[in-house]
DNA sequence: TCGATGCTGATATAATATAACGATCGGCCA
DNA sequence: TGGCCGATCGTTATATTATATCAGCATCGA
């Protein structure tokens, strides 16, 4: 049950997580619902002592194997990705998104993301572009090197960031 | 001047970060130099630590600050890459190999790197495939999005476990 | 009933990285 | 010359991120 209230979209996407767990024999505990709806609020990549610290308001014997633990589990069902670059986890809409034709994500190989990280505003969207894909694999395949996990972050502006400081150069982020 | 004695192939790679420096107006001081001879020694991504209890044999008062200075200066001049999934750090070959033609690597972004993680062994290949490279900016392109330092990095087996784990599932890894 | 397995609680610790402040050294110019 | 400034480094302390370990408890099937 969730402690904290969702927003109504967040719950949609935890219930839309808790049928792929029950698709797959795994299951999506309340700790880690909570915790995978905390990551879906926040919207953008969050850390895991962030996580602990809101998980602790409704859940005080909260530590951080606590959280990290439902991170593992995430991580392992695809269900956030790790951000390398800036140590913190961020939801991924893929299996999880409204669309019920999907959302254009590629997860074809599972254990890929790709990210565009904004140093201006701290968003970063996940691209799953099936070009840098294919260009990876094939690079790898020319290396003889069987990729398990694959990760592609790129770090610089946003549109909306770019703009501002182009139009500001001390500009601040933007909503 | 080099208190650890480091093999004469790194010492010319060595002196060619030298002059690197030098004709950009940086300086590689003792203290770098001997931070990017251990980082060249190790062949292999090497954390910060390591890499300080090896600085120390030959310079005792080393703190993690001497380290990670050194590193900062050195991942800004291009020297060195860090591997953000093994928080370690890897020598980057382009400027500081052998042949006077290059190697082979695109860094026309600067801040670019693409990395083979070999999590049998240990290794990490630098790839810098053009086509990855292109794609990607392609995408960020299609976004809006104004990449400045872009990290990709896939973890894996390289063709020398692939083969090792092939032959014998529990196979230890190759020399 | 029993053992195996999976999830969680709880404490402690490891590993990675940075903050802050002062000392030293050189170059540069009044 | 003398003072200033920026870059580098020494030193201590602290912040941030992640894991190890062991115990309790529930669930499930033999
Ligand atoms: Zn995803
Ligand atoms: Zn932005
Ligand atoms: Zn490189
Ligand atoms: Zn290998």
């Amino acid at each position: 049950m969730s402690v904290q209230g969702f927003s109504s979209r967040t719950d949609r996407m935890l219930d839309r997580a808790d049928a792929v767990c029950l698709r797959r024999g795994s299951r999506l505990t309340d700790l880690r619902r909570q915790v995978l709806g905390l990551v879906l609020e926040a919207g953008r990549p969050v850390g895991a002592y962030d996580l602990l610290d809101k998980l602790r308001t409704g859940h005080k014997t909260a530590a951080p194997p606590t959280v990290y633990r439902a991170l593992d589990f995430l991580l392992e069902e695809g269900l956030v990705h790790k951000v390398e670059r800036l140590s913190a986890f961020v939801g991924c809409l893929h299996e999880l998104c409204e669309e019920d034709d999907g959302c254009g994500h590629d997860h074809s190989g599972s254990h890929t993301a790709q990210f565009l990280i904004c140093s201006g505003c701290g968003s970063a969207t996940e691209i799953d572009d099936p070009s840098i894909h294919a260009s990876l694999a094939a690079a790898a395949r020319r290396a003889g090197f069987k990729p398990h996990k694959v990760t592609v972050e790129a770090e610089g502006l946003c549109s909306l960031c770019s703009a501002a400081t182009a139009a500001r150069p001390a500009a601040r982020a933007h909503g």
